[in-house]
DNA sequence: AGCACGCCGACT
DNA sequence: GTCGGCGTGCTC
């Protein structure tokens, strides 16, 4: 008897056996439907074998009619599933979210016009054939729309044979990629890294590269050609392009139009079903050939993927935190490696865990120094706040309110930076001390002027701004403290009063079409001074700005995040980039009251190798990624009592290993959120060890109450 | 994940 | 005396 293992997208702890039935042919790949339970469920063919006829099996249903996954695209699910210690069907799960995809697509009947008049021309028919060219094919519906005529005077001219009608699919093809495409002049430098990555592809071995290279240095162009050697190398031949989830805008997906003659295939969660099914069905077809996408396209069933461009790769938006945890730029590499596929990371400040990959020659790295007539860096001044403090109740110091001033008298654009949407971030009761919670999570309310309303910012939940302290009852008591962009757009109203002032932030732009309107009237310079959150550091080009001022640079260091300094000079040198063009240098001003913290050092010395030097050598003194490993367990439950035992439970359980050191359970810093009690521990271990393993086995060993939920997360960015 | 089984509270 | 709450266990 033929037995299949069937994986199911399900959290089912392996694959389960079922007898192939004869005249199936269910080779491993397959998808097929199969009872389990009262069920019949999709699943996916992981190995085949013969079984004695001892064994009493079930059988599977049906095979689906679509191209078997690859080999390599089961590998990698195996490696997630075991990388980020999850069920095998909870990664297969990530690889399926494309519902009805794995069905044929519907077709519909179209209609050309097939030659010969009808014998018998009438007002009606002699409509429908002006209303159609003669290469166009159109559905029934919409022929007799622009004819104005019945859906019977079409069927008559098919009979008489003046019409053809054939089957067309519903979800077409998209338009193949032209990799001949008009290029770009590159400079020598830019030749030489696109000559790097050309060769490399057409050696078809795994050697993963570094394309370090500041803004304006031409990454996109370089990786351009490594997509047009990769398409070159076979007929069906496919690239991914991975984006940070808010890079994925019209402009790059134009960028890939113009170079390759059709637009990618986008890939991010806000797809429409039947887009998510189109796409998927043709990447697992192998039609779709550049797919550009959020980092959920590492899990799309490519089936001859031969590059994959992480752009950007410094993003914190590649890590995943919910569900299955994972960080898209690393599981890229081995997606990569198990598909036999090139791999490219591109950033102008690339993540410390790159730098050292490219140092220790894991990865090659290649370096572009800016091009000339490319924006020149700006000059940074940090401004220490203890020596120059801002007025009371202010939050700029008079060395940037006077910045401000003249870059608006020279007709030049500001640009102010704070990290902090809405007016204040805290709510206090000046007559009882009581500070404004979200019901049921551990967070203060954010208080909203331009909607008047108090906001928490973690689950979403808000209210109308209350005339009464909810506690103690005292009238207009309610007062916001510290600055949000709202609140510095107010000082900044203030001081300027004749300036146009905007403010960006996700409260200000909700659509698509919101923030281009307003990146196009900042960029035509319709704005003076614009105050934005972190929507401002992404690649936007605003000529006339030449100052930029970093509100509260010290915001992002508390918390004793391990990345919390690399994370701000990230952060903070994509923002000051934004200042200044060819002709006239920016400036950058930043407030910190800590002038002495090697990022702040770095960021006024513009020394960015110098600071990933400094970094470096403090997380291999003490052990820290990338010298070392860390895991994180992620408890919750509905009563304090129940965590706490929970994590006890799990303390008790945690195994021994050589080097391991477990820390926990420890209340976090949101320690209820959405009415959940929490709970963390933290485990870091010498680099050599298999961490993932020993996380497996310290969950194996645990039984915990159902309402107590665990996540376990490798490699953990976030430590709320 | 979905579904069944099972053991304790408020209803015809 | 039953209907139904969700806590636990199972699916080849």
């Amino acid at each position: 008897m033929s037995v299949a293992s069937i994986l199911f997208p399900l959290p089912l702890p392996e694959p389960f056996d079922y007898e192939v039935p004869e005249g199936l042919s269910a080779p491993p790949g397959s998808y097929v439907t199969a009872p389990l339970g009262k069920l019949e469920r999709t699943g996916v063919v992981w190995a085949v074998g013969e079984a004695g006829e001892g064994r009493k099996l079930k059988a599977i249903s049906s095979v689906l009619p679509a191209r078997p996954m690859p080999d390599g695209m089961r590998a990698f699910i195996d490696f997630a599933a075991k990388y980020t210690v999850n069920p095998p069907g909870n990664v297969l799960a990530m690889a399926l979210r494309a519902r009805g995809a794995l069905h044929p697509s519907p077709t519909e009947t179209v209609y050309r016009l097939a030659g010969a008049p009808p014998a018998r021309m009438t007002p009606a028919r002699e409509a429908v054939l002006a209303a159609i060219e003669p290469h166009e094919a159109l559905s029934g519906a919409e022929l007799a729309e622009r004819a104005g005529v019945s859906a019977g005077v079409i069927k008559g001219l098919v009979e008489a044979g003046s019409l053809q009608a054939l089957k067309r699919a519903v979800d077409a093809p998209y338009p193949p990629p032209d990799p001949d495409g008009k290029g770009f002049d590159l400079t020598a430098e830019q030749a030489a890294a696109a000559e790097a990555l050309t060769g490399a592809i057409s050696a078809d071995g795994f050697s993963p590269f570094l394309l370090d290279g500041v803004t304006g240095s031409g990454k996109t162009e370089v990786y351009f050609e490594a997509i047009a050697a990769a398409l070159h190398r076979a007929p069906e031949a496919q690239v991914l392009v991975l984006l940070p989830e808010i890079a994925l805008t019209q402009a790059i997906l134009e960028r890939f139009e113009k170079r390759f003659g059709a637009a990618p295939v986008p890939w991010h969660s806000g797809l429409a079903d039947k887009e998510r099914r189109r796409a998927w069905r043709e990447v697992n077809e192998g039609r779709a050939r550049i797919v550009v996408g959020a980092r959920s396209a590492l899990f799309l069933p490519f089936q001859n993927l031969k590059l994959i461009i992480v752009d950007e790769e410094h993003d914190g938006s590649y890590k995943q935190e919910d569900g299955v945890t994972y960080h898209a730029r690393d599981l890229a590499v081995m997606r990569a490696k198990l598909a036999g596929a090139e791999v490219v990371l591109a950033s102008a400040t690339p993540a410390l865990e790159s730098t050292v990959n490219a140092e220790q020659g894991r990865f090659g790295h290649l370096k572009l120094a800016a091009r000339p007539g490319a924006a020149r860096l700006p000059d940074v001044e940090l401004i220490d706040l203890r020596a120059e403090p801002p007025e009371k109740g202010h939050w700029l110091s008079p060395r940037l309110t006077e910045a401000m001033a003249e870059t608006f008298l020279a007709g030049e654009q500001s640009l102010l930076f704070l990290n902090r949407r809405g007016y204040a971030p805290l709510i206090l009761c000046k007559a009882c001390g009581e500070k404004l919670k979200s019901p049921g999570t551990d967070s203060w309310l954010t208080e909203h002027r331009y909607t008047g309303r108090l906001m928490c910012h973690l689950t979403g939940w808000s209210m109308p701004k209350p005339t009464h302290c909810p506690k103690c009852g005292a009238e207009g008591s309610l007062t916001g403290i510290g600055p949000g962009v709202e609140r510095v757009a107010e000082e900044a109203r203030l001081l300027l009063p004749d300036a146009r002032i905007a403010i960006f932030s996700s409260d200000t732009v909700q659509t698509g079409a919101d923030t281009r309107a307003l990146i196009d009237r900042m960029a035509d310079g319709e704005v003076d001074v614009l105050i934005g959150t972190q929507i401002v550091a992404k690649g936007h080009n605003f000529p006339g700005l030449t100052l930029v001022g970093v509100v509260d640079a010290d915001s992002g260091m508390k918390g004793g995040d391990l990345r919390a300094g690399e994370r701000t000079f990230q952060l903070l040198s994509q923002v000051a980039g934004r200042a200044g063009r060819a002709e006239k240098p920016g400036r950058a001003l930043i407030q910190t009251y800590d002038p002495d913290n090697p990022a702040m050092i770095a960021l006024s010395l513009g020394d960015r190798d110098g600071f990933l030097a400094i970094e470096r050598d403090v997380r291999a003194e003490l052990g820290m990624p990338p010298f070392g490993r860390m895991a994180a367990i992620i408890l919750s439950a509905p009563s304090p009592e129940m965590v706490q035992e929970a994590g006890l439970a799990i303390a008790r359980a945690a195994p021994h290993g050589e080097g391991i050191e477990v820390y926990g359970p420890a209340e976090p810093p949101i320690a209820i959120l959405r009415g959940r009690h929490r709970r963390r521990f933290l485990v870091k271990a010498p680099r050599q060890v298999d961490l993932s393993a020993y996380m497996a086995d310290w969950v194996r060993r645990l039984k915990l109450p159902a309402a107590v939920r665990m996540n376990v997360d490798i490699d953990p960015y976030s430590f709320l």
